[in-house]
RNA sequence: GGUGAGGUGGAUGAGUGGCUGAAAUCAGCAGUUUGCUAAACUGCCGUAGGGGUUAAACUCUACCGCGGGUUCGAAUCCCGCCCUCACCGCCA
């Protein structure tokens, strides 16, 4: 969520930004502006009677003790009149707050100066790419051909025991699954992060505090017996964690990184996109995430995005970075890069990662802040990305190794996955 | 799921209708003392929103799990919800 300051000091570039990531409403931000205004008039007119009622209330208090009955009665008539002088007021403040925060709420983050115009994918910048792209042999398959074939992978059984998207892993695929999730938390928590194994189901307030709702309500999994709702990603337990804290500012930067299951409902999406692990309701992803003092956020956003570029580069697979244009990115993002690996026998390009800087939009919601040298508090700034996101990255491995023997398995995971081919 | 107890500031913990935004202790910060460390002493030490100020000072309002209610007045009484702990039941 937007900081209401921001929007008061400087509405005409508040909607020159928001402009960038497409948003149809710019009056809004006037609107807002002026229900503020209206918002402190009222407190004041409101906060002004109350402490006339307070004053009233303690003498009548006084004469009580004294035991004189009439002038406290006298006081008590005073005091119903300012009440219901005051109630009106009263309700049109709280409307009026609501409707700020219900506003304000709906507002997407602004993006960074950095962040290039434009309103599909085809307009995200590439920053850089490495690696290159392997010759395949003439027999060579898809992946969820291999996953047939070698017996990695069972999507009908999948089908059977939940729906489509749910796919079983097995022998040898079950276990590479394994091995990069222990390389990736491995390699995050040599960086320096702190390894965390949170809830996989998280309360409304969580799902709030990190932005999935109110926007994404349809895109989560949701128990309504209990009103929980499932994780779309790591993200939101492990940023949660900090809700309501305040740091002190030695603290900072927290770094945190968690292996968990993720579940997406991804309502509307189908075809060949959806075809075997390019798109799933459950995959495992390994998330890093960063509470950050405000004046080096985007230098760790530099820092995470090299450091995700290492894994690719370890794993040995060809990859692209791409700065998100302002149509393609999130609501609550103010700069993201995504990451793509070539997939080989599909011949096209895959997101296995997002990094994006949320500067205080996430902190805002969730009141994480830390306390400056000043004495004064202020909002940290929240980074994350995925460190790395499964199903796609396995899809690379087996269709890029894949040669006449079988499939090569990349060096640094020789060790966690017991051999080098399958 | 059942029964009982309880949720107060960074922590411990007092507070059953007004003098309590909240005792006391500990931790923390600043200072005095001290050869150093330790100890002792003094002061400060919640958050948010208004007003005010160049900035402060100052001042008002709200907040003692959350939401309602009673009352001139609520941390304190009443109702609902959430959570924690203990015991029982069930169970990986």
């Amino acid at each position: 969520m937007l900081q209401l300051a921001t929007l008061r000091m400087n509405p005409g570039e508040v909607k020159q930004r928001l402009a960038i990531k497409n948003f149809k409403d710019p009056a809004m931000v006037d609107l807002i502006i002026q229900l503020d205004e209206e918002r402190r008039k009222l407190s004041t007119s409101f906060d002004e009677t109350k402490a006339k009622i307070n004053a009233a209330s303690k003498e009548i208090g006084q004469f009580m003790s004294k035991g004189q009955k009439e002038e406290a009665d006298l006081r008590k008539k005073d005091v119903e009149a300012l009440k219901s002088a005051n109630h009106p007021i009263q309700e049109e403040l709280e409307a009026v707050e609501k409707q700020v925060h219900e506003l304000l709420l709906q507002l997407p983050n602004l993006p960074s100066p950095l962040v290039p115009p434009g309103k599909t994918p085809e307009e995200n910048q590439e920053i850089r790419s490495g690696g290159s792209k392997p010759e395949l042999h003439s027999g060579a398959v898809p992946h969820w051909d291999l996953a047939k074939k070698f017996d990695l992978i069972d999507f009908e059984l999948g089908n059977k025991i939940t729906g489509s998207g749910f796919p079983v892993y097995k022998g040898k695929g079950a276990r590479l699954q394994r091995a990069l999730v222990q390389y990736f938390l491995d390699y995050n928590t040599k960086a320096g992060y702190t390894e965390f194994m949170p809830p996989h189901l998280v309360n409304e307030a969580s799902a709030y505090g990190t932005g999935q709702l109110p926007d994404k309500e349809g895109q989560m999994y949701f128990v309504s017996e209990d009103h929980l709702y499932l994780i779309p990603t790591a993200e939101v337990p492990v940023t949660n964690i900090y809700r309501d804290v305040m740091l002190k500012e030695h603290e900072l930067p927290v770094k945190m990184t968690a292996y968990t299951p993720c579940f997406r409902r991804e309502a509307g999406s189908y075809g060949k996109d959806v075809r075997g692990l390019n798109r799933l309701h459950q995959f495992d992803k390994v998330e890093i995430v960063q509470l950050v003092h405000p004046d080096k956020s985007y230098e760790v956003l530099e820092e995470m995005v090299v450091h995700i570029e290492k894994i690719l580069q370890s794993l040995e697979l060809p990859y692209r970075i791409l700065r998100l244009c302002g149509g393609d990115m999130s609501f609550t993002s103010a700069l993201t890069y995504d990451f793509e690996v070539y997939s080989a026998a599909q011949e096209k390009w895959l997101e296995v990662s997002s990094v994006s800087n949320f500067e205080t939009y996430q902190s805002n919601r969730m009141k994480i802040r830390f306390k400056d040298e000043g004495g004064k508090s202020q909002f940290v700034h929240t980074l994350n990305g995925s460190a790395l996101a499964l199903p796609r990255i396995l899809a690379c491995l087996l269709e890029n190794f894949q040669n006449e023997n079988g499939i090569k398995i990349p060096v640094v995971l020789h060790s966690y996955f017991g051999s080098e081919m399958i």
